[in-house]
DNA sequence: TTGAAAGCGCTAACAT
DNA sequence: ATGTTAGCGCTTTCAA
């Protein structure tokens, strides 16, 4: 079923079929055309999305590079690149990097040959070369998430500073003094280096020594997260908060502070990086750092489509996405106080 | 870059480079084939899957169709079908129905233009006339997840009804009498009817009437589930356990029962579909009917491909995967017993 | 207002 | 062992 065949049941050539496939109708009078959509709906026929692409040279497709499938905050993201994919009349195609250079490597490489018209990616941040190679290329892309240093290049992040003093502020004005702060070490991934940067200079901003930081670095693949952090808090036993910078981490945490018989937030006070479908259920309610994850692939998608039908060279852009802290029980004693009332 | 400029280069025609290019070197001696080799290394030639897929008329790439992409279920069932079309070395494009069966009617024919080799599809089930379409045509298809009835098609599901009865039977030999079911009202999909269906069974099989039976349908679209929930809790006063069939209606059922000042599993007993990753670290730790979400991604995907590349109509399979109860203490007095004990 | 024909980049049947 | 060529289904220039 083809567009030949159309044009022969229409009785006109395939130009012209082609035309009202398009849309353009000031080519043919309204009988021919009215005659064309009849015998399109009549064979219920569909034009061959590979050979305009072919023809075209561009496809309406775009790709997205994660690095972790299930994480909730990239379960958000992806949604809201679908969601703007649909609207602005682009597919998607997905793929998951798995923090992995060589995967990542293979999947942009993968989108080139398919001829996606540009890339969303959140990278690993390990293959500096190739994505200079891209931006030399002067291919679409839209970075997200993480920060890619002294590149020219389209960003959409958090502001993790921001969402780093947002956490400890408010732990200091509920008057907590001893505060610590959980992060993955991975020296490649921006974002939790920041979040460990706004922790500190939130406490020495408010007349802390570097003395007082207690920072816990906990390998992403370490068998139990959850005797590290025990461990970690029996060595620094004073420990009056912890702020979390990534959610699996704070659900150990959590756990961590139950098997020491420390109560949340009498004795320990939590404020964990990203909000999750189930923060406001735990025991108590988490206090969170909420990032606008469905708006980070909204922007992130309409800045990449914008780039690639105004391919006249507009500069790259950078959207910071400012974080809103979510304050509930487990950092506040004053709510736990009115909920104990209620 | 084309074929083209790589056989210049290299002194020979694009039917050489191609044949090299596919792995084909039968036809070539060595000399031949390693002049051509480096100069694609050279120019960093990729072909283009448009033109080969135009050719072919077929793209390797596979479309799935969810309903929804924020519950961790769906996460760990796309994670399964990525990481499987990459070893069998596919692509895959994505698009989110959000149970609205317009929407996944165009994506489907989307997929479709765009030649896509086959769909995994959770279907809203309101589509059936064009499901029946795809099977008459012969169009590699796999239906996950959702029942479709007197279908002659490729279906990968869990065994709801067998998930039930782990449930049920689980809550009675921990001496609850009166339990009741939760679910949400939605009159197409067989998988939350086949767990009501199993409760019902399970009640009756263990000596209970229809009178013992206690069933809350909530309106998914409700503005509080929770308000329900407690509603439905004051009604039925004496219940002593829940058995929820969704773990979002789960979070709000805790909620409820906590704010009716009821103990968990000392007053209301708890067992939920769907373990997740957050279920292990509430309030208590919850039991759950865990499915192998990821088994089905990879299992439908495994399907997919082979009745793509064996298009020798073999008949269509059904895979049923068995759950598995996590138990936690939710549901489980004496593990909580143990529990107090370490 | 309409159509003929070239060509997008690739593969494969068919020479040689 | 290698090359020539037709053609996959579409768009678009140019001619009528």
């Amino acid at each position: 079923m083809t567009i030949d065949d159309v044009a022969k049941k229409a009785g006109v050539s395939k130009t012209t079929v082609s035309r009202i496939l398009n849309g353009d109708y000031s080519h043919s009078k309204e009988e021919t055309k009215q005659r064309v959509i009849k015998t399109i709906k009549e064979l219920n026929y569909r034009p061959n999305a590979l050979a305009k692409g072919l023809k075209l040279m561009s496809t309406n497709i775009i790709g997205i590079v994660l690095s972790n499938l299930n994480n909730p905050f990239w379960s958000t993201v992806l949604e809201g690149v679908e969601d703007t994919c649909h609207k602005l009349g682009y597919s998607l195609m997905i793929c998951n990097s798995d923090e992995d250079p060589k995967k990542e490597k293979h999947y942009i490489e993968e989108f080139q040959m398919r001829q996606v018209d540009g890339i969303v990616i959140n990278p690993t941040v390990r293959n500096l070369q190739l994505y200079q190679q891209l931006v030399q290329a002067n291919y679409p892309l839209v970075v997200i998430n993480r920060r890619l240093k002294d590149f020219s290049i389209n960003q959409v992040i958090g502001d993790n500073v921001q969402g780093s003093k947002l956490a400890v502020n408010h732990l200091l004005d509920n008057g907590r003094k001893k505060i610590a702060v959980t992060v993955y070490k991975n020296p490649y991934v921006s974002t939790w280096k920041e979040r460990v940067e706004g922790y500190r200079e939130a406490m020495l901003i408010n007349g802390f020594s570097a003395y007082d930081l207690r920072i816990l670095e906990i390998d992403p693949l370490s068998k139990s997260i959850k005797q590290v952090t025990m461990d970690f808090l029996k060595r620094n036993h004073d420990t009056d908060a912890v702020y979390s910078t990534n959610n699996m981490i704070t659900l150990e945490l959590i756990d961590a502070i139950r098997q020491l018989n420390l109560k949340i937030p009498e004795d320990i006070a939590i404020v964990s990086y990203d909000e999750t479908p189930w923060a406001k259920y735990l025991e108590p309610p988490l206090t969170t750092v909420n990032q606008p994850g469905y708006e980070m692939g909204k922007i992130a998608t309409q800045i990449l489509v914008r780039s690639i039908t105004e391919k006249n060279a507009q500069r790259p852009e950078t959207v910071v996405l400012k974080p809103k802290l979510i304050i509930r029980e487990s950092s506040n004693l004053n709510r736990q106080g009115l909920d104990l009332r209620r």
